[in-house]
DNA sequence: TATATATCGATATTATTTTCTCTATTTATT
DNA sequence: AATAAATAGAGAAAATAATATCGATATATA
């Protein structure tokens, strides 16, 4: 029987064992709802009462937090503050995360748009486009400027990562401009598969995914 | 050693054991590489090329490719044509599956306007908004009709799949009407949790999954 | 015709993720 | 003060997915 907990207040599990792909996936859902509780001005919330929120088992919620070092007290759960700061820091979403997005067309428009992002401490503080028609305007609240200023732009704020929704055509050398300008993670919109250096983390989106999802589940109904 | 091959042309094992979500999220991009193939008239294609492009191992492919019923001949490949109508059979989507948009805001016109859809044969044969300030606009070739349209529309139609991009304070109450029109599965993109008979497929899309994925990439690198 | 090669298809192994089970702790209640 | 209830946390087990290995087959080449 090995019970002895140590009395420090960081878990030391955290950070140990890296975190699987579906862990990091459900923390900006936590991250979502702690931040409506604490709005309405709840202190604490139960591991169980997240995961009935969000349709899992608590023990997943438990084992997702952990990888957090968040540690919570039996019959009273975790504190929100506390929580959201450690879930914050798991995801590196420290000091309001800020990001640039490349090509302001539709999809690049709606994502700037996306009222989503506000509610988990990201902000895209800049959009870029090449073609003279966008450029100048103003979309949601940022103004399009050119991709010649993506340099400066991208290291006076010290920006790490970059949203790319540029033509598939304009991928590659989008991206390579990108990271020439010292972004160092890009979310690619695009169905191009990049080709840049080891060092540059590349997260691709493709909607097509969760329509296959959709479409064979509602083709295969039991 | 039970090695005796069956003479049949289609696989036994397709469809038998369910297939996994990763293996049904891969398929759209095969389907868009074999589309280009075929495009080019390339008339087979091996599953290590089918893996090469994309990155991942042969034997994924292959088993990937078991699913959907397709058999492939030593030393040749896969018949791109017979590999197409298998993956599509599996995914549901034959005959050019066709859904409506409910929501024609910014994401929504994205959407309408996502030329990745058209490779994957999906298309958005209608588009649906409460907004008087849209209803009537020409949204990427689709005209914008009232929620009261959408009843008759989807019946008439025979549609399946809904995309639903309302605001969050709309969700629950469109996609209630989405049902009762007879759509058997939605694709949401709103961050609210809907609550709908168990018979509907409710895919869940959200955008802050991938960026949770990059940042915390981004930020713990090795 | 015989051999080499690339590829499929099946089985087995490993890794990852989820789920289960149990113990310990803290607060509320009697 | 003693007991009950709810919950966190750890480890084991089960389910799922990825990877490795091997035999079989069809084509190309000598």
């Amino acid at each position: 029987m090995k019970t002895a907990f140590p009395e420090t207040l960081l878990r030391q599990t955290a950070g140990l064992r890296k975190a699987g792909l579906p862990c990091v996936k459900r923390m900006p859902a936590y991250l979502q709802l702690l931040r409506v509780l604490q709005a309405e001005g709840q202190e604490y919330v139960s591991g169980t009462v997240l995961a009935g929120v969000h349709n899992l088992e608590p023990v997943i919620v438990r084992k997702d937090l952990a990888m957090t070092g968040a540690v919570g007290t039996p019959r009273i759960g975790f504190g929100i503050t506390e929580l959201i700061t450690a879930i914050e820091r798991f995801l590196g979403w420290d000091n309001q995360t800020k990001a640039v997005l490349v090509g302001a067309g539709s999809l690049g428009t709606a994502l700037l748009g996306y009222h989503g992002f506000q509610n988990l401490g990201f902000r895209i503080v800049g959009a870029f486009d090449r073609d003279p028609k966008i450029i100048g305007k103003w979309v949601h609240g940022r103004k399009v400027q050119t991709i010649d200023q993506l340099i400066p732009f991208v290291r006076r704020g010290e920006i790490l990562l970059g949203v790319l929704t540029v033509p598939a055509a304009a991928a590659q050398k989008t991206a390579e401009g990108m990271v020439r300008a010292g972004i160092k993670g890009i979310w690619n919109f695009t169905p191009v598969k990049l080709e840049l250096p080891a060092d540059i983390v590349i997260q691709k989106e493709d909607l097509a995914e969760g329509l296959a999802v959709l479409s064979h589940r509602t083709h295969n109904l039991k």
